[in-house]
DNA sequence: CCCTCACTTTGCAACGTTGCATGCAACGTG
DNA sequence: CACGTTGCATGCAACGTTGCAAAGTGAGGG
């Protein structure tokens, strides 16, 4: 098994207190004792036990991520980004799912929370501001997205109103008049959904073009299928959209399938747009215009938020809000030429 | 802060090792003591402390997940499952990320285990067999893929010879004769890419065609980035290929744009074929042929064996070897048609 | 009426670690 | 030479839990 403190100490004929205070660098050590403990240390392969650190200390070295789907390209892309800078605090991740099911992200809200870990990176869907809340016994929690949870725990994430803003007034720009958004979600209190479709409808509000029910086409979940249903549910309908601003990469790329497989030609007849920048866009065909969030600062700045929490303890300060940057990327399926 | 079983005990009148009893559900405790107990568990929001539970018993329901890259659709995917697979368990999964570096595989065997987590999934990619034995002090270890430890460890893959065979015989006898395999990783130990090449040799072998090496083009990493810059290494070649087998989706989706991008048509000029199934395929323009590995198997299998590792100590079985099932998936992109 | 037995409850110890306080020697200073 | 100081090493206790063994209770049989 694995050696302790105690087979270490007798070993290095010292006691175990000594042997601790080697490893923990900490207090003043002999050299020569020092040495000794470090050898007996090599020797036995000694490593720190962390359930005793744990149970002692109270820091686990652990946090979670409470993601909808770590599959879906978007979360896989900052899950990975948060598991490297977790890393280099010298934290481990914790991945788990909630499938965007609300008493799922309930049960980890309160169940995980202060049993294992030292904090919580949580990816909202389904649960409204007002079950967010900060239980007791509660671990600080990040969250990401649009879900603020009435301003009180610390939450990371761009400006979806301004980049949807931006990427209708791309579109507008780009000469499309008839420009459909996919991605709502009436029946969630889903403020990402909401936000994005309050950046569209305030382009186009401000380009003086009618805001047409008939194009803002709801969607289920996120996933390509949902994107595909939606555009054919838009072709099959009367009014012919020029443009499609779909609010995530994975729908976008769905519904360009489904306008492909018809006959439309990608940018020509029908320009397509995202949001996310996931790497399947980059090299779909034609590649796909999309807002482009600084992954890297939010992974980064979620992480700030914990660790600030959990260097400071009593003064408690108010909920942080990070606005991450973002940037509009325009790619082929957008373009005024062919796409090739 | 929490609740502790000392807590539970006073208000409730009983000592500790009876809201012990009663928490475990062990034992027998009078039906009227363990509803005042439970009563008073509910009262103070009662949660067991994993570390010290961990400390006592020496489980801490946590298995590592190690695989090079999460924001990798395969690994994505895979993650997902074996997320969900853990949690049937009730156990959690912490994914750590070697990004292919031999070191930092060799760090993770080595220094996670046995400190935090039960078990270990790891999916090896730079590291040789010889190096995969297992350390003093380890907790249990299942590999993914093709690295097989000599038959040390616990394994989990598919059948990757028969697989690539299969998909090649599937282009020959679509009427393909100069078919290239994208996807070699010559100057690692990867079983991988060796056994996915033997298929593919085989299969050409056995068909009486040539094994061209020009047509075996090696890679760096399995990106899209790869895929494309091995096709267009392929394109700008002399010898014209009619089909392309890669050894990965996320290569085929990268050489699949380079293709179109110079004009070709799929699968009419060029057949393009990959191996993962991941969503990305199947709604790539045109959709991508390839070789579904059954993931939930491999997801399945893994925790299993973990689960068997932990249940009985002494006996020590032998490594087990599963394969899991796969097939194979014949979509447009190597249809007789033009692909729609 | 005592003894045995089943049922229920409890005390003790230990898992490996670290904060705190203290012991012990050698040192420098008055 | 006595004293405070410094440098180093150690013992005790506690974090919250559970395995083990034993103690307490009441009922039923001899």
């Amino acid at each position: 098994m694995t050696a302790s403190l105690r087979q270490v100490a007798e070993r290095a004929g010292v006691s175990i207190r000594t042997v601790s205070n080697v490893v923990s660098g900490f207090a003043q050590v002999a050299p020569e004792t020092r040495a000794r403990v470090q050898q007996a240390i090599d020797e036995l392969q000694y490593r720190p036990n962390a359930a005793a650190r744990h149970l002692r200390g109270g820091r686990s070295g652990l946090v979670a991520l409470a993601i909808p789907e770590i599959a879906s390209p978007y979360f896989g892309e900052l899950a990975g980004l948060l598991v490297r800078e977790a890393e280099r605090r010298s934290w481990m991740l914790l991945v788990q799912q909630t499938d965007g099911d609300a008493d799922h992200e309930r049960r980890l809200l309160d169940g995980v929370r202060g049993q294992v870990i030292d904090g919580l990176v949580l990816s909202p869907w389904a649960l409204s501001p007002g079950e967010l809340r900060r239980g007791p016994g509660g671990v600080p929690v990040v969250l990401l997205g649009e879900q603020d949870a009435d301003g009180l725990l610390d939450h990371v994430a761009v400006d979806s109103v301004a980049a949807s803003r931006e990427i209708t007034q791309h579109l507008i720009a780009a000469g499309r008049t008839r420009i459909a958004a996919v991605g709502l979600q009436p029946h969630l209190e889903n403020g990402t959904a909401a936000r994005r479709l309050e950046g569209y409808r305030r382009a186009l509000a401000e380009a003086g073009l009618p805001a047409d029910p008939a194009l803002e086409i709801p969607v289920d979940r996120l996933h390509r299928a949902d994107g595909a249903a939606a555009m054919s549910r838009l072709l099959d309908a009367g009014p012919r959209a020029d443009a499609v601003f779909c609010f995530s990469d994975q729908l976008a790329l769905g519904a360009m399938q489904v306008a492909l497989a018809r006959g439309l030609r990608i940018p020509r007849d029908l320009a397509v747009a995202g949001f996310d920048d996931v790497e399947d866009g980059r090299y779909a065909t034609p590649s796909l215009t999309t807002i482009s969030p600084d992954k890297e600062a939010i992974a980064r700045e979620a992480l700030n938020c914990l660790a600030d929490r959990l260097g400071t303890r009593p003064p408690d300060r108010p909920a942080r809000r990070v606005v991450a940057a973002h940037h509009l990327v325009i790619r082929d399926s957008t373009g005024s030429g062919d796409g090739q």
